[in-house]
DNA sequence: CCACGCGGGTTGTAGAGTGCAACCAGCGCC
DNA sequence: GGCGCTGGTTGCACTCTACAACCCGCGTGG
């Protein structure tokens, strides 16, 4: 019956949207890794938010990277040899360390997104737009319900 | 000027996109390995794998899915030892193993498999059909692309 | 026929990324 | 002033990964 049949289109939907997220992040570290060796895929995601931040705790970016701290204590203290991070204790609260871009910082950064960028570009050259801003919609959609989902 | 609007509209578009499949990558192992322990991501996929084509070589998954030999062959080894595949050297050529999922493999995989897309359908629960099966078709156009641009 | 090159796999080594647990150091509230 | 809480670091252990060197079986051209 048409019921049926609704259901199984669905469950096959399900499963694709499984199988082809499951190997793009397969991909994607090494991707990464190989376009850019001196910015891993979690530093510049990291140094990513504190730029648009303008600067956050490294809290912050655990809880929201739902990462561990101490892996973002250490990424933070290589980006900080690197040249790529400050950190400046807060005067409020002398616990707490206010992590900024360094000029340096940004302009890595600055380029690593272009390249990135210009990548993405070309694997979505020939999308209409309709078709982009849906795909968009959709990924925010569904990590949304997976931040919710992974925080119950 | 429109055109210009237009333009922007689509870099944002693929702003969006670059971000969150990112992000979801950033998730996707823990995510994998915090549901089953027992098979991590890679090999959930290996296994997949050998269950979907009914056994292949070790140098075929490497290739397929961008992994060293060294890293299959490992991997292979431990799934091996955990008694969900099994080697059958190839009587026509010594050097290759055939490699097959025991019932033991099948097994914990349509576990896995279960439980992975129930995760995946409780965070798509409440969309409209449309969109899985448009998402769907996204995912699939996009990470063809992506294979492709990886291979040149 | 056999030596060499090639292709499939394994092993040694090294390094990144990660989580857990134990710890230290400020902060604030009884 | 002590106790618990929060932000952060460090020690430890483990997985995943690539690269390089290696071994073995296959086939082809002298």
């Amino acid at each position: 019956m048409a019921e049926h049949d609704r259901a199984d289109d669905r469950e096959s939907a399900v499963e694709t949207i499984q199988r082809e997220l499951t190997s793009f992040a397969r991909r994607a570290r090494a991707t990464a890794a190989r376009m850019h060796p001196e910015l891993s895929l979690v530093s510049f995601t990291l140094l990513s938010h504190l730029d648009e931040q303008g600067g956050c705790r490294a809290t912050d970016l655990a809880t929201h990277y739902a990462l561990d701290k101490s892996t973002v204590s250490r990424q933070v203290s290589a980006l900080e040899r690197a040249g790529l991070v400050a950190r400046r204790v807060d005067p409020d609260d002398h616990r707490v360390q206010v992590l900024h871009p360094t000029a340096a910082g940004a302009e890595i950064l600055a380029q690593v997104t272009v390249s990135r960028r210009q990548m993405f570009g070309e694997r979505l050259a020939d999308w209409a737009e309709d078709d982009l801003t849906r795909f968009a919609r959709y990924l925010e959609r569904y990590n949304e319900a997976s931040r919710a989902a992974d925080e119950a």
